[in-house]
DNA sequence: CAATAAAAAACGGACGTTCGTCTTTTTTCT
DNA sequence: AGAAAAAAGACGAACGTCCGTTTTTTATTG
């Protein structure tokens, strides 16, 4: 597997998942023409990634979303009903293709080591072509309304509980070692948000990708599988 | 080392700390009396943690403070020039005792391999004990203005620095693996976050701060330990 | 294919609110 | 009483949002 074919997945994707906005918020958007309503959502959702990735969603107005998408106030308007619902837009999203891609991604791997090491990779590289995304989805992650943040958690356990299922499958088949699986679950998940979250280290350092995600599936085989 | 002796550290420090607040910042607080100052420097950094436990500072208005505080928004502004000096004055006393208390900590170890261990164990107490601290500092760092901005990143950067001069140590004497020094430092960091970043999820799942730490140690000797 | 009418979308000024901060008044303490 | 600290209130700036108007796009007509 390479990183470029992630790429592409993600860049084709970019009007789809405009799309499902569109779809799933049809009555809050008062934009009749689909292909209209689908270009400007992408730059609404392009322009609030770029800001938020320098200040807060908070610290953002909309005063600066207007001046970086070059859209209106009025405008954007038409595209959501109120600051806040544009952060809920975005994040559950981003959720939800960060979600089907990965296990699309660790269906195809036979066995649970060879699944483990996809889905670490695949979660590497998706985050690395949706860094801004990714990072957005953390870190606002605490500005969202209480019954959607608790969406964000339900999504951040189950992407856990791959990696946990995987594990119990390895322990069963005698590949992996019995070690306690949540905590195990837990420290790859770490490891993971930290290519996204630290990007800045990695990049200054020249750590490609690939070195990271190589090192991460290393630690991890150490840790779990028998030798 | 027992986790309650860390605890004991950081409540003898706490009047310690905002002391060296005072002491740093004589001349934009107004309040004369020493005791009286130190006082209700706790009472407002207290009171912030714990509303931006809940919320972003961003988030978070003087009046919001005052209300938790206890203090009025004119008295508050006796103790700092502006929202953003306190923010700055939070993190700035938050990073120094960190890196005292971990420098103290591991100084008492014999060996690269209890060191690492003496660091890992001692990062993750001290997370533990100033929990909303740490949460904090990690957080609001984006928020901080430019050139206080860069002092949170070399701190970052001098903690991994001393895992990073741990492991080539260890290396050298032959008892580590010759493994990506400066990657293996980064996960580890990445996993000592993690306990700080996620305690709600730790909590709920009754992991203890002893398994946690007992956990990453054993990670990160699977990986590094010659057998 | 123009010319015109209708619909859709964008615009940007204005409103009410909330914010950080400053000034003035009141209280507290020695 | 007088200095020090706290409280109360005022102020302008900036915010999210709304809405009347203008511009652009699409549809209709001769």
């Amino acid at each position: 597997m390479i990183y470029n074919d992630f790429k592409k997945i993600v860049n084709i994707s970019k009007e789809e998942i405009s799309g499902q906005i569109l779809e799933q918020n049809r009555d809050s958007i008062k934009i009749k023409k689909e292909k209209r309503a689908i270009e400007n959502l992408i730059r609404i959702i392009d322009a609030t990634l770029a800001i938020c990735s320098k200040k807060s969603f908070q610290a953002m107005s909309i005063r600066d979303l207007s001046a970086e998408s070059g859209m209106s106030r009025g405008a954007l308007y038409s595209y959501f009903t109120s600051k806040e619902e544009l952060l809920v837009l975005i994040q559950a999203q981003g959720r939800e293709i960060a979600n089907r891609v990965l296990c699309d991604q660790i269906a195809h791997g036979n066995g649970p080591a060879e699944k483990l090491r996809l889905g670490i990779k695949s979660h590497i590289y998706l985050s690395e072509a949706m860094q801004t995304w990714f990072y957005f989805t953390y870190i606002e992650a605490r500005n969202l309304p209480k019954d959607e943040q608790k969406r964000a958690i339900e999504s951040e356990l189950q992407t856990e509980k791959i990696f946990i299922d995987i594990i119990n499958e390895g322990i069963q088949e005698k590949v992996f070692r019995d070690e306690n699986v949540v905590l195990a679950a837990s420290v790859i998940k770490a490891m993971l948000q930290d290519w996204y979250l630290k990007r800045w280290k990695y990049q200054n350092r020249k750590v490609s990708v690939d070195d990271y995600a190589d090192f991460v599936i290393n630690v991890v085989e150490s840790t779990l599988l028998i030798k």
